[in-house]
DNA sequence: CTCTAATCGAGACGGTACGTCGCGTCTTACG
DNA sequence: CGTAAGACGCGACGTACCGTCTCGATTAGAG
């Protein structure tokens, strides 16, 4: 199970499908072109993955997982300005992966991030907005941003992204309907 | 090019791919069903779309555009509240097509939404945030919430929805950075 | 029947198909071709015929009619050498004409030129071969000929082939088994 | 390349071909249906014949070569009447295949003949036509008597159909124009 | 260090949808 | 009010990928 063989054609194929979202959207890939690419053959494709779909999906869980164990601390420390920048910093770190997913597939991020983002909120929940919604927007939110960031040419720190989004995402979360601002 | 049968043709072949969004994504929808449910031959798909993309769009830019010049001129009035309300009941009003629009084929909306949203912006910002930015994330959130209202079971009313868009979106983008809260 | 613009579309539509036949074989000649080359709408085409084979066999019965006209009274004055010369004389006069449906459409000539010589040896059969047969081979060796003829760089004169043409079809076919040679 | 399911496709094929010319011509033939009746994929089909005409022509290599090769010794022996005898006598032992080709596909039956005829010829010209000339009409004769013959309700033994081809292929072709008569 | 079993490549195959082309019919707008 | 213009349904074409399948050939890791 832990064959050398296995492990380097699974990391050639996501290193592959990475590459190949930095240029084209993710309907665009080809599971030959993935596998020609990576240098495994067709058919030893689905000896791994029953699908793009399912490679996508174990590239997306890796890169939003390690996304979301590095903010969710700082953020259950109530400390959501932080968090944000852990959040930004992180990306801004691994940038070509992000700029590939956000750029080639971003639905499929969005999807994960949901994922997360509804199992982590269902104990933590502290805005006034239907708690799904609540999720639903966040995430939205993080997506958009994150993907307009990183395809800025002259892209601005990531503190100032990491603003941007607590303004945009945690305030208005947090103020309830009746109050005259964001509570910082 | 006002001939009946080219209207009765395109008309069928909306409504055929606005039935079938209902049930699938867009991308499960295949050009011989969309001819077959309308009752249109197969290659006359291709004498009126060039492909079930060029179709979707058509419906888009119609729909889209209705719901802007909708709300358009409520917010060029300065009252954000009003402009949320108008977007969110002409959405109730036709609940099927946008239902159908925002869960098969949300990209697309998001992408007319976007298109006519940088062509107004261009004029009206009034956003502390960079102005691409700004439209990006306002139809972000517009679209999530929509998606999101149009599926719940008991879906809440549209004033309720149409707050939540204006605490959500308006406020986050009108509110400064220095300040302390949302200017009501 | 007699309507000139009747004529006019029938003699454009044959002229217009003999063209086409010079510069490629019946089978790539297209009815939108056909009614684009001669000027007439393509609608109108089916008006006159109901098809592109129809209006090869009219161009067809045509030619080969007038050919055979020509060559039959002298074939039946029993100088079967005169009637090849007649017949080669007759073509190379028409040559464009013959060319084109040589090279075009040999099979529907040699259609034709059967159904006519079926019905002229059915009195003047003087051949040992079976009556049918001898008809299919003599026809056979004069498209052939023909054809081989009329795409000769620099052909020979019409009554070098009209001799070719007596001593290969006529000769073989009225000597007998028996006899020890042709009569001439 | 030695691949059985190759092979066997080919096969399946070539055989499907010759039975659905014993019952149309080869024009209306289809690839789909040379597909179902074959047991094999669409798709399939292309992967081993670029068009139906390569199929036809790959049957028709096959079987014309077989009859060259069967005829052409005796031919070269000096021994016109053998080798007329040979190839009647082995076109009746196939006669479903021939009966096929000749019925369904004659112009391509008689382009391979060609082709294969003029190679030959090339050596071994006895003639007193054109070379080239002779290969036509001969050719166009043997296809036709044979046609004629296989689609006979009774038809003549093949000693007679080789003699007629003699008489009628063979001594015009080696009668020389001032002669009496064929030299046998 | 060897042997056995897992992994791999190569590629034939049956499918589904695509988008194109030409046919022949039928409708319609226009002169 | 007829007629050309052309929209239409149809069916075959040839292409691109998909996912399945059988082959051997290699190679890792257990014994």
């Amino acid at each position: 199970m832990t064959d050398a063989r296995i492990l380097r054609s699974r990391a050639g194929l996501r290193q592959a499908l990475l590459e190949m979202l930095e240029s084209r959207p993710f309907e665009q890939v080809t599971i030959r072109d993935l596998a020609a690419a990576s240098g495994v053959g067709y058919t030893t494709f689905f000896r791994h993955y029953p699908s793009k779909e399912a490679l996508l999906g174990d590239v997306a869980v890796r890169e939003v997982g390690q996304l979301h164990e590095m903010t969710l601390p700082v953020y259950d420390a109530q400390d959501s300005a932080a968090a944000c920048l852990a959040l930004c910093a992180y990306v801004d770190q691994h940038r070509s992966v992000w700029t590939a997913l956000l750029s080639g597939a971003p639905g499929y991020v969005r999807e994960e991030m949901l994922r997360l983002g509804r199992e982590a909120v269902a104990v933590r929940s502290r805005s006034w907005l239907p708690q799904d919604l609540g999720v639903v927007l966040g995430v939205a939110v993080i997506v958009e941003l994150l993907g307009w960031w990183l395809q800025q040419p002259n892209p601005p720190p990531a503190a100032q992204i990491a603003e941007i989004l607590d303004r945009v995402v945690i305030s208005p979360a947090q103020t309830p309907p009746g109050a005259a601002g964001p509570t910082p």
